[in-house]
DNA sequence: TTCTTGTATTGAAACGCTTCAATTTATCGA
DNA sequence: TCGATAAATTGAAGCGTTTCAATACAAGAA
């Protein structure tokens, strides 16, 4: 149990000291314009002398608002989740916001314990980048009026604001592309299929292959992650069947995956990358062009989604009677570097 | 401003529909065991039906404490403080903390504007891998009662805890490397020094060379910044220089730097990595094995930083009385790869 | 039935701050 | 100097919750 602590000054020990009322600590911290400069300055000094810092739980208790929104992202260590968490930011603090992240690591359970935490913190709303379908969480967050977005991820507009990228074109374009390399055997790697994202992906480039006038075919290889190291595992795999067996392109779910495959093809096998094997990515991380074989990839803007989730947070928050929910979705980019050059 | 909301149920509501009082509510909620289990479930239904969730900021007012943890870090889109980041989360997941995270972005204002909102907030303790020396802001946070632990960085241990990495050392196992290849013509590639780590770097890659037993020079290329971008611009400017004035190896103050080097290197010059110039990096982030020429570098163990950081805060939380304060450096550690291989 | 003891519940007080109507002070014009 | 007005300050109330001493209730023993 944490031990006591000798109490923090209160804006009561600054008024005593400073020979003021309450209510004029309160405006010198809050309305300054309201209070003569020589009594500013006296309770400046006082609040400097006692190393007053007040707090914010009682500050929001009275007050009922916060300047802070609360992110939850899936995992902090993909640089496409950085990327957007400093989007996000970025954005938050032009609008006077902070921004406090908390990180699911894939995690039902650790998404759900962010997002009680945030709640229970009264911050002013909540951007989730959620691990599973949103809709249920965003309809208990808003009915409790609870103001949130959703990102990465599109849900009905009619629930709640959500901002993503186009994932079923971007399958598309990835697939599109590697059949436009004379590619016929493709395989989809990424997994698990909940995660709509991936779904979409494959489920777009699936519809590219069928409509190749053509014949080609796309295998799904599943992981159960969309790490570096399930990258690597696939990789291993692939690279011990059979040169008849390999695929002659990959499209990974995304850039992790692929950098994993990489790295088994390259350091441990014979597969050349892209002479056996093409292979392209999702995301565009920004270590994808310094991959040991210059990645392709589908751009998507993370930063522009992160900074947009707030723009719409903001809105909704400051605006809620002439707020409406949309549903706004970017078009992914292909990037095309030499893991798919011919 | 933002506009009024409807008022969310309090304790109050949930007292008066299950028809107990405040205090069984409360009891339901803190200490369970305390109550008929008839009278649980009323409560927990009523809970359930006014959808009520509990102000965070009355609690806290209240009781005096909080599970949260703050952590600024300086640059979430580095992987060596995403690493950092998950290790500490998971170390405090497993003390019954929730970490949020402050991103700074290497700038003194935002890291101030987060330590000063999570002490406003009264965060059980406060992480800070700082921008720059941190013992002011740390001896001004213990003076006004707050626990603080610095990482990635170490401050005298009568201020208070530190966990870094013996970054003398690295840049000494660095530079030693380079010369045991036969490299002469070192250069550094890393700034500002106002960056602790950096220069620390440097000196230990100064020293070694200075202890070389053989003629070796180090020269110092200053960057604004460690970022991908920062080491292509320099790998752009070396690469101009006339062949007779290229060094024989690089030591770039961290893995981005070196990424952008071999960037600027392999894609848009002639350099052959190492043939021409050898390049070694430093963190190890992830990225390194995967990059165009997989990158040699000197490795940091930054989960484990994360999660020294964890403990030793919490134990500055909880046992106050007899806690000591301690600058724990871990030593780092030398990847060989193909950027530094003969 | 009464008394004792254990269990369950109650409700007043207070955490630290903001807010705003009431009061005080200062300034200006007649 | 007095009256009116504007500026500055005051201080009571209350935000939502926890805490714990007081009270009520239940069960068992004499």
């Amino acid at each position: 149990m944490p031990t006591a602590k000798k109490p923090r000054p209160s804006i009561q020990d600054v008024a005593r000291l400073a020979g003021v009322s309450l209510g004029t600590v309160s405006n010198v911290l809050n309305n300054p314009d309201r209070v003569r400069a020589e009594t500013v300055l006296r309770v400046t000094k006082a609040i400097e002398q006692l190393g007053f810092v007040r707090n914010d739980a009682a500050r929001q208790l009275k007050a009922g608002r916060s300047k802070t929104l609360g992110m939850v992202v899936l995992d902090i260590a993909n640089p496409f989740f950085s990327v957007l968490a400093r989007g996000a930011e970025d954005a938050a603090a032009q609008e006077g916001y902070s921004i406090i992240l908390g990180n699911s690591s894939d995690d039902l359970r650790r998404e759900s314990r962010y997002v009680s935490l945030f709640d229970e913190q009264r911050v002013g709303g909540i951007i989730i980048s959620p691990v599973d379908a949103a809709t249920e969480t965003v309809a208990t967050l808003r009915a409790r009026g609870t103001n949130v977005v959703v990102v990465d991820r599109h849900i009905d507009a009619a629930i709640g604001c959500s901002i993503s990228v186009d994932d079923f074109a971007g399958g598309r374009l990835a697939a599109e592309h590697l059949l436009s390399l004379g590619r016929k055997k493709l395989l989809f790697v990424g997994g698990p299929l909940d995660f709509q994202q991936v779904a979409d992906r494959l489920a777009g480039a699936t519809q590219a292959v069928k409509t190749f006038e053509g014949t080609a075919t796309i295998e799904h290889f599943k992981t159960t992650a969309l790490s570096v190291l399930a990258g690597r595992e696939v990789g291993d795999k692939i690279a011990a069947l059979p040169k008849s067996e390999w695929p002659d392109a990959i499209f990974a779910a995304n850039d992790l995956l692929a950098v994993g495959l990489l790295q088994a093809f390259m350091f441990k096998s014979q597969v050349q990358v892209p002479g056996d094997i093409a292979v392209i990515g999702y995301d565009d991380i920004a270590f994808a062009e310094a991959a040991i074989v210059p990645l392709s990839s589908i751009r998507q803007p993370a930063a522009l989604l992160g900074s947009t989730a707030v723009e719409l947070l903001v809105e909704e928050i400051e605006s809620a009677s002439s707020h409406k929910h949309r549903q706004i979705t970017y078009q992914p980019e292909l990037v095309v570097r030499a893991s798919t050059s011919n």
